[in-house]
DNA sequence: ACCTGAACACCGTTCAAGT
DNA sequence: ACCTGAACACCGTTCAAGT
């Protein structure tokens, strides 16, 4: 017996569902850039033009309008990881790549704790896209810690860990101060100069 | 005129009226324990006892009953700072009372949200207490800073947005690996050892 | 294969009636 | 001052009927 494979939702290729298809998607994006991911599906039929059932029809699940809303997205941000791992210097390389992995991971209010429930739930629509995310950070990562550049006790789970905490922030700061950089930029660095003992918790 | 004040619920003086409080309040925390913040109210006032009307009487809103319902908690917090800070090490005394401020920022799931809203927003229930965490943090901060234990171009602003970074984490990861705690060793202690050259985001 | 919209379910919120 | 529960509103989800 094979396990519950999740529902991704697929690009019709009749003329009038693909129409209706694009539309939904178009709304559902400005809907969760406004609203947040629990943004309501009756108003992005609406806004689609198209009736409820058939936003249902084309997307059975809340998860798979969300997935297929950010598809491009992370597709970008893996192709970054195999640019930027041509890069002279793997530092440079991983910390332009986190710096866009949290922006692509924080597009709307709610994206991360999706994200990262999927990154631990296979049978959810975006687990695909977590683990290819997941792999590439990894790479990224182990590059510089063979150059000596990143601490080596530093797991791909954890890198992935501080690239939603980041993420977190992004979404829910107050406007007016980019919070989720510098938080970035202090985990990389550390809160506590190097002169000091090391720090005990 | 006055700004909107925010309704914090008060304990009532009638024996009924307390009973009834208590229990909901003692549910409530069984529901966002189990559901996070976004627990049905219904269920709540079933599990108390009570009929909705008698919640919505105490409660007016979710944000109120959240607050309630965290407030001890975060008085305790602040009472740890004031112990903390007779602490002869300021970095220690700092350190200690982040690592306690993460877990009572998250005893339940979505409660990170709800403090950091309410940190830029007055007319919210939990505004006080998120201000009081903010000026606790802010006074072991400048003291390791002070001291030189510390990076002084911190923020008492940044220095929350790491304690609610951490405490998402904490909310969100998969359980059986403590996230937040390396999490916030990671942010003290940087990713990048001390010998490499400063990082450039 | 795709679309529509009525129907059902669930839950948050209010309020008139009662003690 | 406090309690009750019916009533209303909103929205997610399903499904029979239709093209």
């Amino acid at each position: 017996m094979t396990s519950a494979e999740p529902y991704i939702a697929q690009r019709p290729k009749r003329a009038d569902g693909r129409r209706n298809y694009d539309a939904i998607l178009a709304a559902a994006r400005k809907a969760f850039a406004a609203s947040g991911s629990d943004a309501s599906l009756e108003d992005i039929a609406g806004q689609a033009g198209v009736a409820i059932g058939t936003l249902y029809r084309h997307f059975p699940t809340r998860a798979s309008l969300v997935e297929a809303a950010t598809r491009d997205g992370l597709d970008t941000l893996v192709a970054e990881a195999r640019e930027y791992a041509q890069d002279s210097d793997p530092l440079d390389a991983l910390t332009h790549w986190m710096k866009s992995a949290v922006a692509h991971i924080s597009t709307f209010r709610g994206l991360v704790g999706i994200l990262t429930e999927a990154m631990y739930d296979e049978g959810t629509p975006s687990h695909v896209a977590c683990t290819a995310m997941h792999s590439c950070g990894a790479d990224l990562l182990r590059a510089a810690q063979e150059r000596g550049q990143v601490r080596d006790d530093l797991t791909p789970d954890e890198l992935f860990d501080l690239l939603t905490a980041a993420g977190w922030v992004r979404e829910n700061s107050a406007p007016g101060r980019d919070a989720a950089t510098r938080v970035l930029q202090l985990m990389l660095e550390g809160v506590v100069p190097p002169g000091q003992d090391s720090v005990r918790i």
